[in-house]
RNA sequence: GCCCCUGUCGUCUAGCCCGGCCUAGGACAUCGCCCUUUCAAGGCGGCAACACGGGUUCGAAUCCCGUCGGGGGCGCCA
């Protein structure tokens, strides 16, 4: 099924940590480029730096990924006829082809120590030049680099690169790019501890993964001569880059923890939407072209256009992200509201590990009535604490305000008067209430309803009481860790509190 | 320090390549109004930008140069 021209991209990140959003946005700019033009899509995991990954972190990754709806074709958990897919697991491939280049006299051994290196790097700097390497094992025999290696020394691998010339490449977001090899040096590609560098490792193992497509961030831009350089030193075609901007704080520098949530994994818990953050994660950089800007998973498929992603950096905005979550909860059915609110329910002590059916009901009541206007299900239970708790001798100062007026003193009075000896309450008794002390005071509008607001939910506003009255009647008769106290136990309280 | 990239409303952006259709469009945020017994949601409307300075041109957000701001890079990190 595989054809010549079959478009192969990959994601490519290093488990050292949780993914981030910028990450994030790389894999899915890769993953639609990939879905829209029915090409494949490839996780490879980066681990060769051995200080700094760690295996539960490649766990995260995955699970992250997948949480977000990507999904893709060839993984290390997955296996591919190209694998393997961790580049800890291709140690031999990157020793044979350094070897390869080393016997045609395209790379050479570097036995200049680190703090030789650190200070030519120093002093260049120091002059205002660019720190490049100087080339000074550049000719040192393979022959004598054996011996010296045997002798126990150790040796880098470098790559041999013209001292002049152009490297030129298009970019598919950022258009001509060049680069002047002047300031080019030779790019370690084997470390001292045998391990492949980075720029060496990825060239390798996109050629030999036949990717086609290398979409990836801004910060390895200058990366990109250095591995032409090795595509063409060993013979092997060079895909098309693309180059993403970054993305970046409110304060124009790096998006980081100080500027909220960053991690796929916090924004998860947080309770925002995989759908909604995709869709705003695609927004950095690229816009669709006209219409509708909430977007699920397969719209932006069809939509997503890398010649028309942006080269500039994007800050990125929590307050849309959370616009755009309220609209993709709101296309959510009532069942699936619940599923995802509970685990922030059960939490927060308001549901217990079993429900009964009557239970479930009135919580997928609740939820669908209250999720509205909610930037993510983390500030559910809060919401939820409307129906709840009921404190009447904690009133805020406004909710005080209300209830403390000649008129609503009168409103009280006939209210609490009219439902002393009721055993039942519901929503229509409060509408016939209502109408009988409109008509005895003569009160009305805002100042009749707002202190039997008060007076019912302990606080000056909160939900219709068309709705509030029924859920909080059902919800008294059920039995959750929590009680719920319903319309009369509170007119009780209220009115004691009153007589004080 | 040096090299490269980038600069349209507070934010994400459309327009820029192929100058006039731009009194610069959309979305988020904000403000106001409507709806509503409050809030929210929703509906309607308002405020708000071509970084600056020079050119080129009959005409520039769009082309050229410079300045300034922002970002990225300059590892035996990835």
């Amino acid at each position: 099924m595989k054809t010549e021209n079959e478009i192969r991209v990959r994601f490519a990140p290093s488990p050292t940590g949780y993914i981030h959003v910028g990450n994030a946005r790389t894999a899915l700019f890769n993953w639609l480029f990939a879905r829209q033009k029915g090409g494949v899509f490839v996780l490879r995991v980066e681990d060769t730096d051995i200080e700094r990954s760690r295996e539960e972190y490649e766990r995260n990754l995955i699970q992250d990924l997948r949480w977000l709806g990507l999904d893709w074709d060839e993984g290390p958990d997955v296996g591919g006829k190209f694998g393997p897919y961790r580049q800890s697991e291709r140690l031999d491939l990157y020793h044979r082809y350094a070897a390869k280049l080393l016997e045609e006299g395209k790379a050479y051994y570097c036995f200049c120590t680190p703090e030789e290196l650190e200070s030519q790097r120093q002093a260049a700097l120091a002059e205002g030049r660019m720190p490049v390497y100087s080339g000074r094992c550049r000719n040192i025999s393979l022959d004598e680099a054996r011996r010296r290696l045997s002798a126990g020394e150790e040796g880098a691998i470098r790559l041999k690169v013209p001292e002049e010339g152009l490297i030129q490449f298009e970019d598919l977001v950022r258009g001509p790019v060049e680069f002047d090899l002047k300031l080019i040096g030779d790019p370690i590609i084997v470390r001292s501890n045998g391990m492949p560098a980075y720029n060496y490792a990825v060239v390798v193992d996109d050629a030999l993964m036949n990717i086609t497509h290398v979409i990836r961030g801004e910060d390895h831009v200058s990366n990109t001569p250095r591995q032409i350089l090795l595509y063409q030193a060993l013979g092997w075609k060079q895909p098309v880059f693309a180059h993403l901007s970054m993305v970046m704080g409110k304060d124009n520098t790096r998006l980081s923890k100080r500027h909220g949530a960053t991690s796929v994994d916090q924004f998860r818990r947080d309770g925002i939407l995989a759908e909604a953050l995709c869709n705003y994660l695609s927004f950095l950089g690229w816009s669709p072209p006209e219409g509708n800007e909430v977007l699920r998973l397969e719209e932006l498929v069809k939509l997503f256009d890398l010649s028309r992603v942006s080269r500039s950096a994007a800050i990125f905005d929590y307050e849309k992200l959370h616009w755009l979550n309220r609209q993709h909860i709101r296309l959510l059915p009532a069942e699936k509201k619940l599923e995802l609110a509970l685990p922030y329910l059960r939490e927060a002590g308001l549901a217990g590990p079993e429900l009964s059916p009557a239970q479930r009901e009135w919580l997928e009541k609740a939820v669908t009535i209250l999720v509205e206007g909610v930037d993510k299900f983390s500030e559910l239970p809060q919401k939820f604490s409307l129906l709840f708790d009921f404190e009447p001798e904690n009133l805020d100062q406004e909710a005080r305000d209300i209830i403390q007026t000649d008129s609503a003193r009168k409103v009280l009075g006939a209210f609490i008067q009219k439902t002393s000896g009721l055993k039942e309450f519901n929503y229509e008794l409060f509408a016939a209430l209502t109408g009988e002390i409109k008509k005895e005071t003569g009160i009305k509008g805002k100042d009749l309803f707002h202190p039997l607001r008060v007076a019912l939910t302990a606080r000056a506003s909160g939900l219709e009481l068309d709705k509030f009255i029924p859920l909080v009647e059902a919800g008294a008769k059920l039995d959750f860790p929590q009680r719920i106290k319903s319309c009369l136990e509170r007119i009780a309280e209220i009115s004691s509190i009153l007589r004080k």
